[in-house]
DNA sequence: ATGGGATCTCTAGACGTTCGAGAGTTTCGC
DNA sequence: GCGAAACTCTCGAACGTCTAGAGATCCCAT
């Protein structure tokens, strides 16, 4: 039942590093937000892994299907080079990706006219159906809790995970760039 | 440059259920929180899938480590089942990848004493040492960026992300229970 | 007690995705 | 025009995952 290492603090999971110090109201707080976020992350997954599956695509499917309409969806269509760094994917696997999705119709592939070297990845009405289905009860579920909250509160919530993005993606970004760091193994 | 089908509506993302109108501060507000959180949990994959990289393992591994040291740390060790119910694998697949943890001494196997048919997955001081590692940047980010908050902003927040959490959960479950339903395919 | 069903983990073979290296085009700078 | 760079695609090998089934152990009804 205890925890290997510093016998006895069997709660004291601060010296993880993992958790923080819950003794005060804030602390409890910011614990629990950070938790909740990470589950969140997670519960995700397993929709899109679910949704993915009854389908007949798997996970890493889905997510290109909706990283490429998202692109076109801005006006930027999307290469298969960058949908690769997106969802952290060789270049081999990405054209294993696109021919998948693209046999099943739900993607096409353009030749950009002004760059001949690259190819646009555009969505066919397949996969805009698709997405709509996965999308549309998320969204549902978002107005109802979101109704919950004032304008005022909204604000708070947008900056909060504004803020928790950006850092995040500082985190990541440091990461690439710090790539020969050897532990000791 | 314009979106196939439909011909003309270049912007008219609402359509596809993707988004939402953005025509009033909080319809913009909610939309981008939404946005928000999406890339919240794909840049977490991302600093997951490099961190684990770093350290010989994949994205699954960690993500394993976590999940067996989140349950010790409550004290109740996870067993392999329910692992790979966390996870989305299979037995077998489950099999493998505690047997790939453990020969790299992240965590050990230990027998439930009252249920002998169950392992207990107990992490071992390397797997202890390797998830401090990821999350103690991670906790100072958070840190930094929560300290921009004042309490009743914090509680507002809470409030928020777990409203959203327990949504997600409520749809993800629903997922699992309507299995059969079939598209047009 | 004891037998049958349920629960849980593990094994084995096949499948599919991913990776890595390299070839083939097209573009841009000199 | 020529060489370097950018981009996509091809091919073979490696790895993780799945399905089906075997082997233990527990629970409960008889």
């Amino acid at each position: 039942m205890l925890p290997p290492g510093r016998g006895g603090k069997q709660r004291d999971v601060a010296a993880h590093g993992m958790y923080r110090r819950r003794d005060t109201r804030r602390g409890w707080l910011i614990a629990e937000i950070a938790a909740e976020l990470r589950r969140y992350g997670a519960d995700a997954q397993h929709v899109g892994h679910a949704f993915a599956g009854r389908h007949g695509l798997n996970a890493t499917d889905l997510q290109a299907l909706i990283a490429v309409m998202d692109a076109e969806l801005v006006g930027a269509p999307i290469t298969p080079g960058r949908l690769g760094e997106q969802l952290n994917l060789s270049s081999g696997s990405v054209t294993a990706l696109i021919d998948r999705l693209e046999r099943a119709g739900h993607i096409r592939r353009d030749r950009d006219t002004s760059d001949r070297r690259k190819v646009l990845l555009r969505y066919a009405d397949r996969g805009a159906a698709l997405a709509m289905d996965f999308f549309r009860p998320l969204g549902e579920r978002t107005d109802q809790v979101t109704a919950g909250f004032r304008d005022e509160e909204l604000e708070v919530v947008y900056r909060f995970v504004s803020a928790m993005g950006a850092s995040l993606r500082e985190h990541r970004d440091a990461l690439r760039d710090e790539p020969a760091r050897r532990r000791t193994d």
